[in-house]
DNA sequence: TGCTATGTATAGCATAGGTTAAACCCACGT
DNA sequence: ACGTGGGTTTAACCTATGCTATACATAGCA
């Protein structure tokens, strides 16, 4: 039990690694995130975790694995909108709109750590910091959706997909993973998905980008054997990101 | 002078309206929120508010004209984000990241509430209940671009442009627009930019969206007769705007 | 009255990416 | 050892949308 207890702790860290990439927080603060009383659970690949019109209660934080938010056109075309790598909150925005308007879905075999948005709510009310820390990482991923709008509408198909094994591949990095030996987690229909491209043509795109030497595959696995090389035919630009230590220009508040 | 005053508490009455289309206000906190120093100026069509990189210093609502939210590709191609319409609170991520990611330029002609961020940020430490609803603005806001990247993914020309102006219309008639007589506020260029269109592509679809009387034309102006059919021409689901007063799962916090 | 600028309209041709369908591959379970 | 299912690969054909270029409309302005 202590052991259990000592590894969940060991399994929020890249939780707290992801909020200080964009924050600072001190240890106590870190302690009391730490210390609410998280529930690990285990989900296996295509679990639906959240539907759209969902009403939930709980907080979730992907501990490994991969999970994917999508909607569904009318005429049932999926998008997929982001896609969240170990360490990331995967549906904090239901602490103030807890109606979900996205499903969640399980990409790759996953453990979740969750909360219960009451308990999560006191601890941000007791701990500004912490608080402050949330909102700076939705208000990232914010800036991650507008960027796979771009993505989506302004970049063609070879530069797109570039562009989305780019970006996977710098938060992983940023999140302590060998990015190197780290494969991609994606299907080829969930690259089409999350490229707004149909799987055939994801196929034929990513034969040309392996042919360049941009992607190598192990077996069905794409690899990135050159970012820097990757980056300029997708013309990344991580700013989008904030991952580098951001500039302040406010005075501490009274 | 006392005029001047009146008629900017006034304008300000769009942004607090916004706000109570996602949170319950009481009257005391509208009061101090239009009591903070907002300064009002008017800018341009064209003029570029913020530019990727700025570091802001303060926070603007938009009161009067519209503004876009704008990236830009490697290669030049411009991406529209998102449209704001009066009432709507342009930047207020630059209070948790001062450093911007994207363009604002004006749309049409338009007059900005400002404040410094420092004297907002003092306002949301005295005032839970606001800082609630900035917050709850944003997620909105973020809802708004997942969507956007949705349309770009996964819908024709048409179901793409016609969704374009279902939204705005909705959120232009939540603002107390007549949306009937209210003009969309968009070039032809503009509803490329933000579809990921091309110019000439917008001009044949809106032609055939007028044969159908889905949109109906003024000169260069485009109306929206039918917003019901235009919506099943969309495939619009108004649910990802958060517009109808959404279901509480928390107990008040301790 | 005409000039310029900004936006709209159309035409003709080019192509990236969609569609459908069939094979193939390989890990896994029995 | 053999099917089964999820994923990948390829081919042939098709179309929605892009591209380039030119003309048109209108409003503001000298």
């Amino acid at each position: 039990m202590a052991v259990g207890k000592s590894s969940e702790a060991h399994s929020l860290k890249t939780f707290v690694n992801r909020l200080r990439l964009h924050s600072t927080l001190a240890e106590r603060d870190v302690q009391a995130l730490i210390e609410l009383p998280w529930k690990f659970i285990s989900r296996s690949q295509n679990t639906q975790l959240v539907r759209v019109g969902d009403l939930t209660g709980q907080c979730m934080v992907l501990v490994e694995g991969f999970v994917h938010r999508f909607r569904i056109t009318e005429e049932g075309e999926r998008q997929i909108l982001t896609i969240y790598v170990p360490g990331d909150p995967i549906n904090f925005e239901h602490l103030y709109l807890p109606l979900a308007d996205d499903g969640l879905q399980v990409a790759k075999d996953c453990t979740l750590a969750c909360v219960a948005q009451r308990d999560l709510h006191a601890l941000l009310a007791a701990h500004p910091a912490i608080a402050e820390a949330v909102m700076r990482a939705l208000l990232v991923d914010a800036s991650i959706f507008r960027e796979w709008t771009l993505n989506v509408g302004r970049r063609d198909a070879r530069a797109r997909i570039a562009h989305l094994l780019c970006e996977i591949s710098v938060r992983l990095r940023a999140q302590g993973f060998d990015f190197q030996n780290t494969p991609i987690p994606l299907t080829q229909d969930q690259i089409a998905d999350a490229t707004g491209l149909t799987p055939v043509h994801v196929n034929r795109t990513l034969k040309v980008l392996s042919a360049e030497r941009h992607v190598s595959r192990r077996g069905a696995l794409v690899m990135l054997p050159d970012p820097e090389a990757l980056r300029a035919v997708a013309g990344f630009d991580a700013r989008y990101l904030h991952l580098s230590p951001w500039p302040r220009n406010d005075e501490p508040i009274a």
